[in-house]
DNA sequence: GATCCGTGGAG
DNA sequence: TCTCCAAGGAT
């Protein structure tokens, strides 16, 4: 039996009901490939019925500014695919005329586009025959095949995606892509694989010799930083604060934060209330300097451990750029300052 | 080509 | 508590 018609009829079998399998609208398609890039469906699904009911079609999309694009994604991280999707959106509409890329190769220019996405995109929407590989084929095929070439070396992402387009069918690649990737989200997952229920199980060669747990093999690099984020909570007579937006490249861009100091270390109440950051902010000697946190809040990142203090200045010196409290909501803020304004209000 | 970019859930 | 990692991509 070909491997392929072993994957597809297990899929119509046994695929879960979810909102982007009943279309192959290609800009709903990309919506949900790139909600989805590293994140787990049951936290990007609402974000994907949000995002298609503001934004029905590239236009609306396009139309919307960077900040409605942003607090839409608010809350679901690497905010750059949020960046990009309106980048690429605006570019679709302007320069393509509204008429959405049809190819791989087309597809792969765009940005925010990589190899994944334009594989499912062109193989969903236009049949074209190009093989996804994502965590789930990686897994699938290195246990299949017994591979053990690390999936996150260069050999190993070439490798995996010869594997991956030698076995994709030719007459239902779409078909064939969601059915792997399928597999390997209810079946072949990264612990305790159910290869009982799996229609592969009769020729996978890590389970025949017994290497299920140790494959996919992968290379492992974790260098985290630890950085210190002093928060400046302005209050202006109850009524108001100060945001600013992040600029640089860095986490979190353009999204929106109350004003910081940031060091390597640990900061007193008297380096913060002689900051050049706070000074420059607001000039009144009487001001009131209050720590929010007595205990830093840890918030981890993939490659970054923030350690975070908010603190309260209470000033009656009003400020140009002022944001009524009433109006913060309005803005795209990292989980870490969401979470600070639940507990602060 | 190694490193960076978020958040949350599972085990 | 700690580790892994989830429909990846850009630099």
């Amino acid at each position: 039996m070909i491997i392929s018609n072993l994957l597809i009829s297990w899929y119509l079998a046994n695929k879960r009901e979810l909102p982007w399998r009943q279309t192959k609208d290609p800009y709903t398609i990309w919506l949900s490939e790139v909600i989805l890039q590293q994140t787990r469906i049951a936290q990007g699904t609402a974000y994907f019925i949000r995002f298609t009911k503001e934004f029905p079609t590239v236009f609306d999309l396009a139309t919307a500014n960077e900040d409605e694009v942003l607090k839409l994604w608010q809350g679901l991280g690497y905010y750059s695919r949020a960046r990009n999707l309106h980048y690429t959106a605006k570019y679709i509409v302007n320069e393509l005329n509204g008429v959405f890329p049809n190819s791989y190769k087309s597809l792969k220019k765009m940005k925010g586009i990589g190899d994944y996405t334009a594989s499912a995109i062109a193989s969903i929407c236009f049949n074209e025959v190009q093989a996804v590989v994502d965590g789930n084929v990686y897994r699938v095929l290195s246990r299949y095949f017994n591979v053990k070439t690390a999936i996150n070396s260069s050999r190993g992402i070439k490798e995996f995606k010869e594997i991956a387009q030698n076995i994709i069918s030719k007459e239902n690649p779409g078909l064939h892509n969601e059915a792997i990737m399928e597999l390997g989200a209810l079946i072949c997952t990264p612990k305790n694989p159910n290869c009982g229920a799996c229609p592969l199980s009769g020729s996978c060669l890590a389970l025949k010799k017994n290497k299920i747990d140790s494959l996919p093999l992968k290379l492992k690099k974790t260098k985290i930083r630890t950085r210190y984020f002093n928060f400046l909570v302005v209050n202006i007579n109850n009524q108001s604060t100060i945001l600013e937006q992040r600029k640089e490249n860095d986490i979190w861009k353009h999204l929106y934060q109350f004003p910081l100091v940031e060091s390597n270390e640990e900061l007193s109440h008297e380096s913060i209330l002689t900051s050049d950051n706070l000074e420059k902010l607001i000039q009144d000697k009487s001001l009131q300097l209050k720590l929010f946190n007595q205990n830093n809040i840890v918030h981890i990142l993939t490659h970054q451990k923030i350690l975070a203090k908010f603190w309260i200045i209470n000033t009656k010196s009003d400020h140009k750029n002022a944001v009524e409290w009433n109006n913060v909501s309005n803005f795209a803020v990292p989980v870490i300052i969401s979470n600070f304004l639940e507990k602060f209000r």
